[in-house]
DNA sequence: TTGATAGGCAAGTAACTGCTTGCCTATCAT
DNA sequence: ATGATAGGCAAGCAGTTACTTGCCTATCAA
C-alpha cells in the first residue's frame, strides 16, 4: 500500500486507462518499461529511437508519460536530477472482465 | 459475401482494439451487447438512450459499430432488413498479457 | 562559478475523431 | 404500388490529440 505516484487527486478511472493504451507510442513505452523497468525520460527516448526507429522528441515522450501516469500505468520517482519511471500493471488486471464476465460497472 | 463481419481485408490489429475501447460510448455499446446479445442498430440506440441518458443519434451509434466491427469486437449478421450485432470477446482474451508477462509482440 | 545534463512549462499547429446533416437504398406490410 | 421501417453513404463542423518550438528551472561535475 505504499503506492508511488498513484493518487494525484483523481483516482484514475478505467476510461483513462483505455485512452492511454489507445496510442501506439504509449504502448511501446510500456513495452520498453516492461523490458527494463525504472528508466529515465532520456533513456526511454534513446532506446525507443534505436529499437523502433521512433523519431519521437523528448517532449513528446514526456507528454506521453504524463498520460500514462494519470492512468496509473506508470509511477515516477525523483532522485536528484533523475526521474525514474516504473511500470504498474495493476490497472490492467481485470480491465476487460466486464465484458467477459457479463457484468458492467463504470464508464 | 457470407462472412459475419469479422474479416474484411485486414486482420484486425491489436491497435484497433485499443482504439475501439478508448471511447466511452463504444464501451457502453459493448456493455449493452454483453447484457443482451444480437441487437439491431435501432435496439441499441433506444436502449442506450433509455438506460444511460445517452442522446446518441442512429448515425453516431452506426459509426461506433463500424469501429467495433473493424476491431473484431462485434460481428454483424444480416437478416432481411434487420442487421443483428453480436459481441465477440475473443480479441480481449490476452490483450494486456504483453505487459503482464513481460513479453512484447506487436504495436 | 561555469557549463553540461535532466527535465518542466506553455503556446501554437496540424491531424484526427465524434457527431451532425441530408439524402439515398433495401426490405416488408398493406 | 405505396408507405413505413431498418439501415447506408458522404460531406462538413467542432472538439480533441499528438507533436513541435522556444524558453525556463534544477541538479551535478569541473
Amino acid at each position: 500500500m505504499s503506492d508511488a505516484g498513484a493518487d494525484k487527486g483523481h483516482p484514475a478511472e478505467a476510461g483513462d486507462v483505455f485512452k492511454a493504451l489507445a496510442d501506439p507510442t504509449r504502448r511501446k513505452i510500456l513495452d520498453e518499461l516492461a523490458e527494463r523497468d525504472g528508466q529515465t525520460l532520456f533513456e526511454i527516448c534513446s532506446r525507443l529511437t534505436m529499437k523502433h526507429q521512433l523519431g519521437s522528441s523528448r517532449q513528446a515522450i514526456s507528454q506521453h508519460l504524463e498520460v500514462l501516469i494519470k492512468a496509473d500505468l506508470v509511477a515516477s520517482r525523483r532522485a536528484g536530477r533523475y526521474k525514474f519511471h516504473h511500470l504498474n500493471t495493476e490497472p490492467l488486471e481485470r480491465l476487460t472482465d466486464r465484458w467477459r464476465n457479463r457484468e458492467a460497472k463504470e464508464s
